[in-house]
DNA sequence: CTAGAATAGTCAGATATTCTGACCAGATGT
DNA sequence: ACATCTGGTCAGAATATCTGACTATTCTAG
């Protein structure tokens, strides 16, 4: 196995999970969705979100998100709101088939944190976890 | 800040390593290249790579791969010469130019590994890192 | 050694994703 | 109240990706 950087190792092991929740999910009969979708959808908070700031936690222009949360509307995943803050923007929140869709796919992530945990011992997964969590400060823009 | 899941942690420090050496090599002149040529570039090994090899590394299909190593031949950063082990495959090799990018890359990313060392101290990173490398075990098909 | 199966790659055509530019309506700041 | 900013959409084009079909070469089991 060669050396390969720190940041591929960590797109390989979220390639993975993703990988693994798309499945299960289409498994579990949600196979309507695509991935593009799927990671959009993933990124709605349980306020809901407004498609701007989709766009900038998913890092496409908010005419991609917008076009991407129009076809999760048509499949029925989500609901757009208006936002009672703002007279402009409008909510996007998961609708009931959206929820059961959220429930699921934290159950499989929930087993493969369990894999993961498993795998390297409790210490060594906390401590990644921990290490992750810190990392974010110098990684993500929007902390 | 919320608690995310770590699979989506992992994917936050990776984009940001790639879009931090994406745009570094932007600003140094390379900056013809899309992001989807840069990933699959990103892919090749020293010896050069195949295009079916590149495409199952990269999760796309081999006419994808195909058809991106062909705007890489157009830029200037690769050359497809045959695979002297096998007459049906060509293997696809960095060019001169090509070299020069990979250098570059490679600058950047080590960068980028020194900050986040520096962020969460020595002891940390290493055993993040080495976190990272046991994971790959599980979530790594091609080991 | 040879027929059949597998592998490397391409061609053609369709679909999906994403972008740039222009624009409107509501909100904000001075 | 005026200019500016922000949230979002419309239109059109470019990029990336897929499925299906096909050729050429290699591998494998008789």
């Amino acid at each position: 196995m060669e050396e390969l950087n720190t940041p591929l190792l960590m797109f390989i092991a979220y390639r993975h999970a993703e990988n693994a929740i798309f499945e299960g999910l289409a498994a579990a009969g949600y196979d309507d969705v695509t991935l593009a979708q799927g990671r959009l959808f993933a990124r709605i908070r349980d306020e809901g979100s407004r498609v701007t700031e989709l766009a900038e936690s998913a890092q496409v222009t908010k005419q991609t998100a917008g076009y991407l949360v129009d076809q999760l509307v048509r499949l029925g995943y989500v609901e757009r709101v208006p936002d009672p803050r703002d007279a402009r923007a409008r909510l996007v929140v998961p609708s009931a088939k959206g929820e059961e869709v959220r429930e699921a796919a934290r159950e499989i992530e929930k087993r493969i944190e369990d894999q993961w945990r498993a795998h390297l011992g409790t210490r060594r997964y906390t401590a990644l976890r921990e290490a992750m969590v810190a990392l974010r400060e110098v990684t993500d823009p929007w902390v």
